[in-house]
DNA sequence: AGTCCCTTTTATTAATTTTTCATTAAGTCT
DNA sequence: AGACTTAATGAAAAATTAATAAAAGGGACT
């Protein structure tokens, strides 16, 4: 995953934390959002769909823990990354934390260096199970189930249906060329009408039941929700 | 992975510090092994083979940084945990070890608690992919006893039948494709039709009674009660 | 040797997926 | 607007793939 695809979530009520945060992560090329109490945060979290959520504990609202645990009974986030700061004090927050789903956590105050280490160790780590779930607003592509969630409702596709979502979803707003399509979803060698590509996306968009692939005439398609 | 054979390496030149942590780890139930020093560490390593390795930065001989980088280059550490203990000053280290290959650093001072919280962490982390009595809503599969019950009832299964239900139940919701199937049940050198395995599966079906593996055409089965 | 059961193969059928085709609708361009 | 290109649609043929049933091969055990 490219530095500069890598989306940060950043929720806490102190406005200097975040400001940092917000500095160092963007200098080294994330995407930043940042958010000031839990309900935000929650709020944000599914609208910009991030690959990694900082959490304070501590906040108004609705406190880390809390968003955590929301967060992680929706499919979507499943697999995102969930960091949590800690004030030194409350060991119990933290050990509970870890317990509640949270991929680590770190101790404040916090020190730029250490934070974008542990930032960076734990999209490392991530890349080492090569999640490849795709998952945008409310849907879920999950390749390893072979499982496509809209809304939390299962949507069951045929292999090439899949396979051609899958590809489209991967990279939301570029436009696949039909070309493209073909060489990727049916391989090189293998030749087929270009009717084929239409009515397989004809099927996913009657099956997904909402517009997400935009026609471009003249050139292909492309995902977006 | 059982508790009780989960092994631990404990490298610190403090005396103190070693006795508290092995004391909670076998308090827990881990088998535990210290070294005073870098040399001791690497040697111990070797010897007793640990499923984590807890080194302090700061140790005579070789610091753990070294040790880190040197054991890692071994394919037999390649897949060891390891958890840096640092001091809060040295921030510098503490980057340098998590980008040399560490799962986890912890601070000093340490608290029992934080420190167990890890630990268990880590190994949770790793655990998903062991060998274990899965068991799923009403269905136990118990590999060591070769033993398949749903509901308390015991339902016999023959070896390769109970193979191919463990492996497809050992990640619930995942495809397993053909190929992952024959060579994980079959083994890789094994050659059979294609065929074998719908019958197979079709027997599963037959003798748990239950509609839990779901096909997935022209990809393969997966698990899912 | 014969029986039992597990495993694999084979042949047949059923089901689903994939592709093609003809027709209609929608966009593009001058 | 009209000519032309490209995509959406509906329906059906072609192809792929799995379920099923039935039987053959192979060990282990009596």
């Amino acid at each position: 995953m490219d530095i500069r695809s890598r989306k940060v979530l950043i929720a806490d009520d102190e406005p200097d934390i975040l400001e940092i945060l917000r500095y160092n992560l963007q200098k080294e090329g994330y995407h930043v959002v940042t958010a000031k109490d839990g309900d935000e945060a929650i709020e944000k979290a599914k609208m910009f769909n991030p690959d990694l959520i900082v959490l304070d504990i501590m906040m108004p609202k609705k406190n880390g823990v809390e968003v955590c645990e929301i967060l992680r009974l929706l499919p979507a986030f499943k697999n995102t990354l969930i960091l949590f700061l800690t004030a030194l004090s409350d060991e119990n927050t933290q050990i509970r934390g870890l317990e509640t789903g949270a991929d680590d956590y770190i101790n404040k105050p916090i020190s730029p260096k250490v934070f974008l280490s542990k930032v960076s160790s734990l999209f490392r780590r991530l890349n080492k199970t090569e999640t490849k779930v795709i998952s945008v607003d409310g849907l879920v592509i999950d390749p390893e189930k072979f499982l496509v969630q809209y809304h939390g409702k299962d949507i069951m596709l045929a292999k090439k249906e899949f396979e051609l979502l899958y590809l489209l979803a991967s990279k939301p707003g570029r436009v696949f060329v039909r070309n493209e399509i073909l060489s990727q979803v049916w391989g090189a060698e293998v030749i087929v009408g270009d009717r084929t590509i239409d009515v397989h996306i004809r099927k996913i968009r009657q099956k997904l039941g909402v517009d997400c692939i935009t026609t471009v005439k003249g050139v292909g398609y492309k995902f977006e929700l």
